[in-house]
DNA sequence: CACACGTGGGG
DNA sequence: TCCCCAAGTGT
């Protein structure tokens, strides 16, 4: 007979193993009375989602040092905010974080709603990231649903069941987990147990305090949930960069639209991103020359090859497009990583 | 529901 | 090299 899969079990291995994170307020300070600072909650359920732990750590870092109160964030310059972000992706959420950081300081009195309803209303937040909130911010029973959660709800349940078909199954099972007590820690300690130990691939469940109670380990079917309809190939596009430098250092920059790939990002001027061959369209007039090596990045639905010309321009000519930033104001920092790729090849980078 | 949306690390 | 994956959201 399997037993039954506790919260309380998972809240004792929590008080056990819980990682130290830079955004988590641990289990004895919260048991000690320690509220969290729901503003850095909330950044770091924003910067972690699609991305790593590790990815995130220096970026929020970064962020809580130079604004370190929403309402700071809300005054910050959109540039300045993009320009931090830049490296950790899906950028829609660096614009969604700013102008959530101006609703909540504008309209909330810089104070982040508890309410489910207003938390979802918020630019960038969704389903998780409100429950998210609620949950460790607020300690409010709320149920998160998130990768890690649906890995564990269909292991424990052998729930064969594709995602995303899965979703409102797997949301049931979790939510007749979610405890009363310690509903913040217990939201942390289930996907902390799918990051380190529930994992994608070769589950540790030796260490698992679920194990009793697993449906998947008993089994023999954890490694291979939850089940995922197979996912379509990427294609490969083309496209040209051009990195005009004026004799002064200056770079020649374009600030891309907010809307699509890399959106609010700063750039090189350059072609469209086809699968067929890129048409010339050169940002200014001058003597471009093609490097003999190519920028080749991954995006989410595609592969890219991109094609880097440089050219060397004089002081009075005037561009096409985008505008020149004096050396002093340029870092290839400030760029997303496919333009700094193109960057790097100017540099005898390979 | 399906797709767009980034990046870096691991197997 | 290539595919998978990571604390999802918006359209």
């Amino acid at each position: 007979m399997r037993e039954i899969a506790q919260a309380a079990d998972l809240l004792d291995w929590y008080d056990r193993h819980a990682r130290v994170l830079p955004w988590r307020t641990p289990p004895a300070e919260r048991l000690a009375g320690v509220a969290p600072d729901p503003y850095r909650v909330w950044l770091s359920e924003i910067m972690l989602q699609q991305t790593t732990v590790a990815a995130v750590k220096d970026y929020f870092l970064a962020f809580t040092s130079r604004w370190p109160t929403v309402a700071d964030l809300a005054g910050a310059e959109d540039a300045d905010v993009m320009a931090a972000w830049a490296g950790l992706g899906y950028y829609a959420r660096a614009r969604n974080l700013l102008k959530c950081a101006r609703v909540v300081t504008s309209e909330h009195g810089g104070v982040f709603p508890r309410d489910h309803a207003t938390l979802l209303s918020l630019p960038g937040v969704g389903p998780y990231t409100a429950a998210a909130i609620s949950a460790i911010a607020y300690d409010d029973p709320q149920t998160v649903l998130d990768g890690n959660v649906e890995r564990v709800m269909a292991r424990l349940h052998d729930e064969h069941t594709p995602l995303p078909a899965a979703k409102p199954v797997l949301t049931d099972y979790a939510a007749a987990l979610t405890p009363d007590q310690r509903p913040g820690d217990y939201a942390q300690a289930v996907m902390d147990l799918g990051a380190t130990i529930c994992t994608p691939k070769r589950p540790a469940c030796g260490l698992c305090p679920w194990r009793p109670a697993c449906a998947a380990w008993h089994n023999g079917t954890a490694a291979e949930l939850p089940k995922k309809s197979p996912k379509k190939r990427k294609p490969t596009r083309q496209g040209i960069a051009y990195l005009a430098r004026r004799v002064d250092g200056a770079w020649l920059l374009e600030r891309r639209p907010d809307q699509g790939l890399l959106g609010g990002m700063l750039g090189w001027p350059g072609s469209d991103w086809a699968e067929t061959p890129p048409v010339e369209a050169p940002p200014i007039r001058a003597e471009w020359k093609t490097l003999p090596a190519e920028a080749r990045h991954t995006f989410t639905h595609f592969h890219l090859i991109l094609t880097v010309k440089t050219a060397l321009v004089p002081m009075e000519r005037v561009p096409d497009r985008g505008e020149f930033v004096p050396l002093e104001e340029f870092s290839p920092s400030d760029l997303p990583t496919v333009m700094r790729k193109a960057f790097d090849l100017t540099r005898g980078g390979a």
